[in-house]
RNA sequence: GGUGCGGUAGCUCAGUCGGUAGAGCAAAGGACUGAAAAUCCUUGUGUCGGCGGUUCGAUCCCGCCCCACACCA
């Protein structure tokens, strides 16, 4: 019987990862998996870097354009769409490709999550709501007092993890890190891990040129017609935060551009240190997509 | 040409009543279990503009020079 393998493109933003699985995927004549937790809203264009409507039509790609910002769309809503799409791909190809930047999404439909029940609206409203007004300090003081072992051994300076923390136990009476098994569960499918990665300051010159690119296709436009939806987490994005504050007259344009391309250094050097953390990708020099894909079939004819 | 205010980390600046200095940003490294393009943690030696003087000791006080900005001619 075939192995369904799942070929599995990361790296950082910018990297070239787009063209690689789009010629990969022709290659095997399959469909692509996109695990990027900002590609799948279809309201979010030219700011995310998605393939073009071009790319879009010759590969078939899920988990892009399939979502709204006013969807809740989270690592768990992910694992579920990616794995009922794989087995799709997979009756009738032996390979499927997934490529993103998103290290969470990626971990998870390799291992997998801890299943952690859902949590009624109410508490993580009321949660949210009293960090609003009561700052930090609130949350580690009730943290300290309804979860001991959070206190003593979770992130107590991380707000969005305390928030969490506090929900979950307040939902069902346990502690957040009594769920994390870290098990990983097994996938009816095998899976091949190539990282793409390139010398930092050419990766930072191709990031600041993709900007000034983004910025003269009319990201500005864009941004400014998003500008009622500001507060919803999927605008909590590189390339949208820093123009809202400018068409709010916190920064300048200039300065909003800047901006954006040193959170976009930031974000490429996290996805970095995500995906070095995990020993099973095979890392590949992406100077170049014909050498890229060179590296690729030679790799994959002694792995496959 | 004159007067004033400055010249301190890659940038913007603070400070040292004389004992060789520290914030924010940048940069670098790291973490990451339903917000993940999010969120969070760690890391600060630099001829303190130059040359002299005073002093046990000067980035700090004094003199001259250079540079920038503002105003006056």
């Amino acid at each position: 019987m075939i192995t369904n393998t799942c070929i599995v493109i990361a790296g950082p933003t910018a990297v070239g990862k787009t063209a690689l699985s789009l010629s990969l995927a022709k290659h095997f004549n399959t469909a692509i998996v996109s695990a990027d937790s900002r590609q799948c809203y279809r309201e979010l264009n030219i700011g995310v870097a998605k393939p073009s409507p071009a790319e879009l039509q010759i590969v078939p790609h899920h988990f892009i354009n399939t979502h709204s910002i006013n969807d809740e769309v989270n690592v768990k809503v992910f694992e579920s769409y990616a794995l009922d799409k794989l087995s799709q791909v997979f009756k009738t190809n032996p390979v499927c490709i997934v490529v993103g930047g998103t290290g969470l999404y990626i971990d998870t439909l390799c291992n997998g999550i801890d299943d952690i029940p859902p949590i009624p609206e109410k508490i993580s409203v009321d949660v949210n709501t009293a960090y609003k007004q009561n700052g930090i300090e609130w949350l580690q003081q009730r943290i300290a007092l309804e979860d001991e072992m959070y206190a003593a051994k979770g992130e107590t300076k991380n707000p969005s993890r305390l928030i969490r923390a506090l929900a979950v136990k307040r939902a069902t009476g346990r502690s957040i890190l009594t769920f994390q098994t870290q098990i990983k569960k097994p996938r009816p499918f095998k899976m091949m891990k190539i990282g793409l990665e390139m010398p930092r300051d050419i990766l930072y010159n191709r990031i600041n040129a993709r900007v000034d690119k983004m910025i003269a296709e009319g990201l500005a436009g864009e941004v400014k017609s998003l500008l009622p939806h500001r507060h919803l987490q999927a605008l909590q994005t590189v390339g949208y935060r820093e123009l809202f504050d400018y068409f709010e007259g916190k920064l300048s344009v200039d300065e909003a551009i800047e901006k954006i391309k040193i959170n976009s250094r930031h974000y490429a050097k996290r996805q970095l240190t995500w995906f070095k953390r995990d020993e099973e990708f095979k890392w590949f020099e992406a100077d170049n997509l014909n050498n890229s894909l060179n590296d690729f079939f030679s790799f994959y004819s002694q792995h496959k």
